[in-house]
RNA sequence: GGGCCUAUAAGCUAGAGGCUAAACUGACUCGUUUACACCGAGUAUUCAGCGGUUCGAUUCCGCUUAGGCCCACCA
């Protein structure tokens, strides 16, 4: 390395430095955890979704909590502890599905659900090896070998026993309910499926009617006056107010419906009154729950209408059709075109419909206080992020739909008897099952059974990664894990429901902290493949190595989001350089020194220096495991930089080059330790460098194999505040001195005399000869004011 | 519409109820040869606006403005 670096200016090798460490580390077992020892800290890793690549908030987030899963590996280390880090992907969802539809070129409908779960996992095993190998040059220290797949067998297996225990714990139900529908691809769909689209509609004021007199409302759905089963009005709204109570009758369809009082209607919104119908949108479903209206299905499942006249006709053809009706009995009283936005399913773009569909839910309505005290049980890390979760808990309306229509996923384990509706569940021994490949007689009236199509939502799976993981290890460690690092977006998902779960599984928190990270923003806006603004994590890799990209994201606190700016990267590989000089300069000066000789006697200096190393070796560990690695770089930096090589090297040099004895020895003496402290300190958030110059100048001397499973450098206790101030001013007196060389456009080496006023020079006394040696002063004397006299 | 976050130098970010408000990138001036020009020293520029609390606020509180994120709505 050395030799790579000196004297040409050939830049610094970090692709083969880094190759070489990342298979030393694999080799040597580095990241593995030791299940044996006492205090284990654990990390919920989250598990990424397999389609395509990293991106670069994949960089910045697994980076930041690499950086504390890697400090607590060496602070564990010697203290009967150890890091259990392991690493899963997420391939039970929407993602997955296309892109092995897209790759194979094949519909997973065309299969039947096992193969295409087989096909999955043969693709996953393809395409892995690549896509992880993303997490690892990035010197993310998971245990690669405690891996899992949201869909493997071991994880639908947990995730199917998760169903069944919930429904014999009476906490999963099954009930018809109106959800979100595609008419097109008939199916139900996720909310995250969801994309809205502006459309022109036809926005018409109907007459019903109350009495004999006119009742005005307005609509863009006049298709579903049939489905009409009330009509708000707001209960402070003095239009309506002797209209509450009584009964309005629907044009056309001619019935009658409740006229309500509530809230939701908006005095200010058309005519003020609206109709509630099943469904027009998710509106409709929560106020016909909250009054327990009986619904009407006028839509089938492929988006007809489904009775009298209209029947049989698509909701655009029915909307027009009705439309010339009103228009002919005169029931329109004012139309307009308007523009607004309707929420269409993204993959064809069709307006949705809520179909009443059989789902299964967890409840989780009657336990809102108690995710509430389960939240604050947790540790949030910035703290403010447990206000949303707050804030999602209590406003939480419907129990979790864990059920969905898709094709591709976790199947739920049940069947249902076609005669008497008895419902069968998997037996645990048959896990992980697939309902649809296996016939089940009904137990009470030995009939047909069929099975249930549905497969679990993805979160209802992912909410699971503790005991996923947990499993890989026989459960040597069970929750509540030590950390659950995630981001900001998914608290009300994914944070959220393994809260739900552990809770409903074991009463506990599934973990004691929770570290979310921030985004990267480009320009201050959120990058997205749609918006066309992505940086590719791999190209800054290549450019700058995976060190300079950590020390990026070490830049900002964990939480806040990150402008990406490509110079920043430029800091970490002046970092890499500066301690590869630094390091080059320390060894150069230690060739004949033996780090079992003691000095005697520590100088005065170096003994400054050493207590202001301990305090921030101090700070450093705090702050750490505060997760505040972001002022751990700073410090660190800062220290290195200025304390270590600006001022403390300088001060040093005379003495190693020239000094001998005890004089020497305790030179070199605080050059080793102080530089192995600093490697130390930097090494979770700057492995390979780190490791490198270990392994070239201290593994000699050291025991452990690796930096990273060498011991945290210990702070110890004793106040040394005077040191401090000694020190301080020796640095202010340095800086003063250089100040006037430049002023005076000397060259910095130039030999001077100095003058110090009285209080300083005695403050400093016992360090004048190192202020000699670095400010090449040939005397130092006790004057009346500061000055520099040049020779 | 609701919630949350942010506003500090040209840029990206630290920070603290009073001390000289900070690091890095960039700019400018000067220097350099026994670790480093991917260097060293120096210079310039700064707390969004308005109120309040306080002896004192850039820091705490409120409002305004701007930006971001999440949620809801879109009859």
């Amino acid at each position: 390395m050395a030799e790579a670096n000196s004297s040409s200016n050939s830049k610094f090798d970090f692709k083969h430095i880094e190759s070489k460490w990342k298979s030393f580390w694999e080799k040597e077992k580095i990241y593995t955890a030791d299940l044996k020892k006492k205090e284990i800290y654990s990390v919920d890793t989250p598990p990424p979704t397999v389609s395509g690549a990293m991106h670069i908030g994949h960089t910045f987030s697994y980076s930041q909590q690499d950086f504390i899963a890697r400090f607590q590996r060496m602070f564990l280390e010697g203290k009967d502890g150890s890091v259990f880090y392991p690493f899963g992907t997420d391939d039970n969802g929407l993602p997955t599905e296309r892109l092995i539809e897209k790759t194979k070129n094949l519909k997973s409908k065309d299969m039947s659900r096992e193969e295409f779960i087989d096909l999955c996992l043969k693709s996953l095993k393809e395409i892995l090896p690549d896509f992880i190998q993303a997490w690892k040059d990035l010197g993310i220290s998971c245990d690669y070998n405690v891996y899992y797949s949201t869909i493997d067998d071991n994880s639908r297996k947990i995730s199917q026993k998760s169903f069944l225990d919930l429904y014999k714990l009476k906490e999963i139900y099954k009930k018809e309910f109106p959800t979100i529908w595609c008419p097109e691809c008939q199916t139900s769909i996720a909310q995250a499926e969801l994309e809205d689209k502006e459309e022109k509609s036809l926005f018409s004021t109907l007459k019903f009617s109350c009495g004999n007199k006119d009742l005005l409302i307005a609509t863009t759905r006049p298709e579903l006056l049939g489905a009409c089963v009330a009509v708000f009005v707001h209960p402070a709204d003095k239009k309506y107010k002797n209209v509450v109570g009584k009964i309005a009758k629907v044009p056309l369809f001619d019935y009658e419906v409740p006229i309500i009082a509530d809230t939701s209607a908006d005095p200010d919104k058309g005519t003020g009154a609206l109709m509630v119908c099943s469904y027009g949108d998710k509106y409709d479903v929560d106020a016909i729950n909250r009054y327990k209206l009986v619904p009407k299905i006028i839509f089938d499942k492929s988006g007809r209408v489904n009775f009298g006249e209209y029947k049989g006709l698509k909701v655009k053809e029915a909307r027009k059709k009705i439309l010339e009706d009103l228009k002919k009995e005169n029931l329109i009283v004012e139309q307009k075109e308007i523009n607004h936005t309707v929420n269409v399913h993204d993959k064809c773009g069709t307006p949705i419909e809520f179909a009443t569909t059989e789902q299964w839910f967890i409840k989780i309505l009657d336990k809102k206080r108690k995710l509430i005290e389960q939240g604050n049980k947790i540790k949030w890390y910035p703290e403010f992020m447990h206000k949303r979760y707050d804030n999602w808990v209590n406003g939480l309306e419907w129990d979790w739909n864990i059920s969905r229509e898709r094709h591709f996923g976790v199947p739920i384990p049940v069947w249902e008897c076609k005669k008497c509706g008895e419902v069968i569940l998997a037996e645990e021994k048959e896990l992980p099952v697939d309902p649809l490949q296996i016939k089940k007689k009904c137990p009470k009236c030995k009939s047909e059974t069929k099975p249930e199509e549905k497969v679990l939502d993805t979160w209802a799976t992912s909410s699971l990664t503790p005991q996923i993981t947990s499993s890989l290890i026989k459960d040597k460690v069970v929750v509540p894990y030590s950390l659950r690092p995630q981001g900001h977006d998914i608290i009300r998902t994914w944070a959220f429901y393994t809260i739900v779960k552990s809770y409903l599984h074991s009463k506990t928190i599934p973990w004691k902290d929770i570290a979310i990270s921030g985004n990267v923003s480009l320009g201050g806006e959120k990058m997205s493949k749609s918006k066309g603004n992505v940086i590719d994590p791999k190209i800054i890799m290549n450019k700058y190595g995976a060190d300079a990209t950590r020390f990026w994201a070490a830049g900002s606190k964990l939480g806040n989001d990150l402008d990406y700016q490509e110079k920043d990267l430029i800091a970490g590989t002046k970092m890499i350089n500066k301690l590869i000089n630094a390091s080059k300069f320390v060894f150069m000066n230690l060739k004949d020194y033996n780090p079992k000789n003691k000095p005697h006697k520590l100088e005065k200096i170096d003994e400054l220096f050493l207590d202001k190393l301990n305090i921030l070796v101090k700070e450093c560990t705090e702050s750490f495991k505060g997760y505040e690695y972001s002022k751990v770089k700073l410090d660190v930096e800062k220290f290195f930089w200025s304390d270590f090589c600006d001022n403390y090297l300088e001060i040093v040099k005379k003495r190693v080059y020239q000094g001998e004895g005890n004089a020497k020895l305790s030179a070199q003496f605080t050059l080793y330790n102080s530089l192995l402290t600093i490697l130390k300190l930097i090494a979770p958030i700057m492995p390979f460098i780190t490791e490198e110059i270990y392994q070239e100048y201290f593994r000699k001397n050291e025991k452990e194999k690796s930096i990273h499973i060498s011991s945290w450098p210990e702070a110890d206790k004793k106040e040394s505040a005077n040191h401090i101030k000694i020190l301080e001013k020796l640095y202010s007196i340095i800086s003063q001195v250089r100040q006037e060389k430049s002023l005076n456009k000397k060259a910095m080496n130039v030999e001077i005399v100095l003058t110090l006023p009285k209080e300083d020079y005695e403050e400093i006394k016992s360090v004048l000869e190192d202020l000699k040696n670095v400010s090449n002063a040939k005397a130092i004397r006790e004057g009346k004011k500061f000055e520099v006299e040049f020779l």
